[in-house]
DNA sequence: CGATGCGTTGATAACTTTCAAATTTAGTGG
DNA sequence: CCACTAAATTTGAAAGTTATCAACGCATCG
């Protein structure tokens, strides 16, 4: 149960800049989204963060609220015993660093090279106190959030094939090209989302792929061969 | 992977009785509750269940919020392979059965004999919108749900051990009279509960008595000898 | 090139589950 | 209240799963 190395380099945007102008479409965004991902890319300020630099850092006053507009970005808490875990991915389109506490629960910090739209969050507040759609679609956020985190708890009760699996599943529902996952994450970042080792998910894999479930052509690119196979390890 | 038994008797109450009237401090309520327990108390018609019957299903709709007003509750979710898994355990003054959704996504049942105030949801709503303490206090209650699962979460990847300390905390710091924990669930709760088997959960126990953390004079009490040890393997 | 990071593979150890049985506790009827 | 049966819990032995430790391959980058 030791520590994995959880490496970083950790650049930190030290002020926010206004945007130089919201650029619309300028991004491959999530296909739909409601008025509030609008009224973010309107409001807010788009920042981009190199890869592996830190967005926000756990404990750290949760003033924005964050919305990915390309790249992908991680958050994750380091454990006492220096075990890493890793709380969520996040693609573009997605909103992340929305809090009920005064303080960010995790740590945030950009995969891949990322542009991320900054909202103050007593901005984002006050509009939903002027518009009930954005109130409702909070709520609606906090809503799948919740569901999200529960059903993390129904994957983590699970074998490692079964973790897997409903992964390349999640992952496949969200950033899918056909039956083609890109893969932003390292394998670290995979194990320390599941709670298993690089080795595990490396071999879990490789089985998946021997099973003729998926094939693994480059380590970040997984091709769905069999969804019924999988959705069947996913239990 | 096979199903652990999962037995039930399962009568159900069909019909929502008046209370009788809600006579105050009848029953041992947690220590302090805001506004929102209170109301839920008066507005409420209090209902019992017998031990193991159900107080609502998975994909009912979700139209009442629930308040344990004696007795204990456990939500849980049987998985497609028969497993069990347990959502949470809820205690006197605990408030269940608060969706996002229009179902539930976890059934309900009273772990002993149980007396629960049951509230029409949209009579909650309604009283938010007068009432923003109300508001703001179910804003809040949601909140707490999202950390409690997101803790679970982290409790997930770790240990047996780790598991298990971290349960005894977690009810210590909820119910615990001293250093005694009553424990109103069975080990297969627990199990189901933490993802691990009942042997494991008693295996576990035993340990932790030979490590002098805890003693367990009888199944369902524990006494907690050292704290620090405890969180110590808690992580 | 040679260093470095990332991913895979192999061998072994540690941990948890499974299957089986013994023991204790709780519930029921006399 | 006691005896009896069923249920819950504990304990043991063996099997299965995942982690750990180690080595290797591959690609990138200076």
């Amino acid at each position: 149960m030791l520590p994995q190395p959880a490496i970083r380099t950790t650049p930190r945007n030290e002020a926010l800049r206004r945007p130089m102008a919201p650029a619309a479409g300028q991004v491959a965004v999530a296909a739909v989204q409601g008025h509030l991902g609008q009224s973010m890319q309107m409001m807010g300020a788009v920042m981009s963060f190199p890869r592996n630099s830190e967005i926000f850092g756990e404990n750290e006053p949760a003033d924005y609220v964050y919305k990915v507009v390309s790249g992908s970005v991680r958050t994750y808490k380091i454990l006492s015993d220096g075990r890493r875990q890793v709380g969520g991915f996040y693609l573009p389109g997605d909103i992340f660093g929305l809090e009920f506490a005064d303080e960010h629960t995790f740590s945030a910090e950009a995969i891949s090279d990322a542009k991320v739209v900054v909202v103050k969050r007593s901005a984002l507040t006050a509009l939903a106190g002027r518009d009930a759609s954005i109130g409702r679609e909070l709520f609606a956020l906090t809503g799948r959030e919740l569901r999200r985190v529960q059903d993390r708890v129904l994957l983590l009760v699970k074998s490692a094939q079964e973790r897997v699996a409903g992964f390349l599943l999640e992952m496949a529902e969200r950033a899918a090209a056909g039956n083609i996952v890109e893969l932003p994450m390292s394998r670290q970042d995979i194990a320390d989302y599941l709670g298993l080792t690089i080795e595990t998910v490396s071999r879990t894999l490789t089985g998946l792929e021997t099973a003729a479930a998926i094939e693994v052509p480059t380590s970040r690119r997984i091709v769905l061969r069999n969804r019924s196979a999988l959705n069947r390890l996913n239990g």
